[in-house]
DNA sequence: CTAGGGTTAG
């Protein structure tokens, strides 16, 4: 095709618009620099936030050769582009570069592309050193780099960060308030997250399906049945839609407070579904001990769904099957994600597999499970095979003691070890010994800390 | 061109 230079600029937008790849935009590339339009600035923009779209690298190294000091909004749309990319790092050095070579100052499109970088990937210091420079460029004024930095402390963790941030906004509106109840879910605060929802509703702010997910996990955390069930009354009285996250997050509440029948009316109500959601309801079930309705759901997905099951997905129907003692099931299910989805195991699935046999009197067929893992087993799994001894018996005694050893090298912190310890010398009528195990026991901690501190 | 959300063994 011939074009005329005036024509050709006029068709370029259209040129751009209709690429989808990485080389149909090389080529408009080489176009441009036939004609000269390269430097042109809103010619090169375009170019660099199409190439965004499909190659970050490509991008980046088109803004890097310009021959003029790109525009604010190529090295924008790079920012976010690496910020998407969970490329944070890159995403923050592209940002200083802005900062030491582009002209101009960053924007309020800036800033929330970066905070967002930082935020994922837990960066706080570089997230401070961002939040000085709104401060001092007087952006705390936009609404949009507000909520973006009290996601940032959120994420990392930093609650009371988050709170001043908080304290400090004039003007909230629903982000606002979404985040800083994500924020107390984030730093195990749930009864905070709570009150922060309470105090939403009296400012007159009205939630949407964002704030509901994170009060609903913080419903979760706190088996608050009462307040989930009517969570998901206003979700329907409102019309909200249920849409995939919000799905996922009732289901979760309703497995955390028991109530899997609820979860799965949900389930079948949802009109999409994506992994996590089949994951969290096969889940639901191994925890309720319902482990035939697990596999079957197994089986349904994969016969209805394009969905390629992962290595979470078959966590949870390994555990299913060992709660219920499916074992013939289970090892199916682990031969199938090792020879047909070509998932390598790892150690969940290994505790699983351990679990599964321990739990139905199958000791010695664990204990060889466990020396035919590629992996020396961690303290779950000593743990889980040691109680399987100990009911069922029947591990020779040498073999038992090496791994009780393993288990209080690797664990002598935790008292419950030595409660097991002690339990199986009794086991093999070495009483005195298991006298001094279980006085051992005494000023250890017999559950592990959670970490939560719940205000 | 802008902000916020859910999962896995014991």
């Amino acid at each position: 095709m011939k074009y005329s230079l005036s024509s050709l600029s006029y068709h370029i937008p259209f040129l751009f618009q209709r690429s989808n790849s990485v080389p149909q935009l090389l080529q408009l590339q080489a176009l441009l620099l036939k004609t000269a339009l390269d430097h042109h600035q809103f010619f090169a923009t375009q170019l660099i936030s199409s190439l965004c779209r499909l190659s970050v690298r490509h991008a980046h190294s088109v803004l890097d050769r310009l021959p003029f000091p790109p525009s604010l909004f190529a090295w924008n749309s790079l920012i976010r582009a690496y910020a998407e990319a969970f490329q944070s790092t890159a995403a923050f050095q592209v940002f200083s570069n802005l900062r030491r070579f582009g002209a101009g100052e960053a924007d309020f499109f800036t800033y929330p592309f970066v905070l967002k970088a930082c935020a994922q990937s837990s960066m706080l210091g570089e997230g401070r050193v961002v939040h000085g420079l709104v401060v001092k460029a007087g952006m705390l004024a936009d609404s949009h780099v507000r909520n973006t930095l009290l996601h940032l402390y959120g994420s990392c963790r930093t609650i009371w960060c988050a709170w001043k941030v908080f304290d400090e906004m004039r003007e909230r509106d629903v982000v606002s308030w979404s985040c800083m109840i994500e924020a107390c879910v984030a730093c195990s605060q749930p009864s905070c997250a709570v009150s922060v929802f309470q105090e939403m509703r009296l400012s007159n702010i009205n939630p949407n399906s964002v704030t509901l997910v994170s009060l609903l996990s913080a419903c979760s955390h706190l088996t608050k049945l009462k307040m989930g069930r009517s969570i998901h009354s206003f979700i329907l009285l409102n019309n909200i839609k249920l849409d995939i996250s919000l799905g996922t997050a009732l289901i979760l509440m309703y497995n955390k407070c028991g109530q899997v029948n609820d979860s799965l009316i949900v389930f079948s109500s949802m009109e999409g579904k994506n992994l996590q959601t089949w994951t969290i309801m096969i889940s639901g079930f191994a925890h309720h001990g319902k482990g035939k309705e697990a596999v079957s759901l197994f089986n349904q997905m994969e016969a209805a769904s394009s969905l390629k099951p992962d290595s979470l997905l078959f966590s949870a129907i390994l555990s299913a099957c060992s709660h219920s003692g499916l074992v013939a099931e289970g090892q199916s299910f682990f031969s199938t994600m090792v020879d047909v989805y070509r998932i390598k195991p790892v150690m969940e699935h290994y505790g699983c597999m351990v679990d599964l046999l321990g739990r139905a009197g199958l000791v010695e067929e664990a204990y060889k499970f466990i020396k035919e893992m590629p992996v020396s087993p961690n303290n779950v799994i000593l743990r889980s095979f040691l109680s399987a001894c100990r009911k069922h018996g029947s591990v020779s005694e040498s073999n038992g003691r090496k791994l009780v050893e393993q288990l209080l090298t690797e664990e002598p912190e935790l008292g419950a070890n030595y409660v097991l310890a002690a339990d199986l010398s009794s086991v093999f009528g070495r009483w005195s010994e298991a006298f001094k195990l279980r006085g051992a026991v005494k000023g250890r901690r017999l559950k592990k800390v959670t970490g939560c501190s719940w205000v």
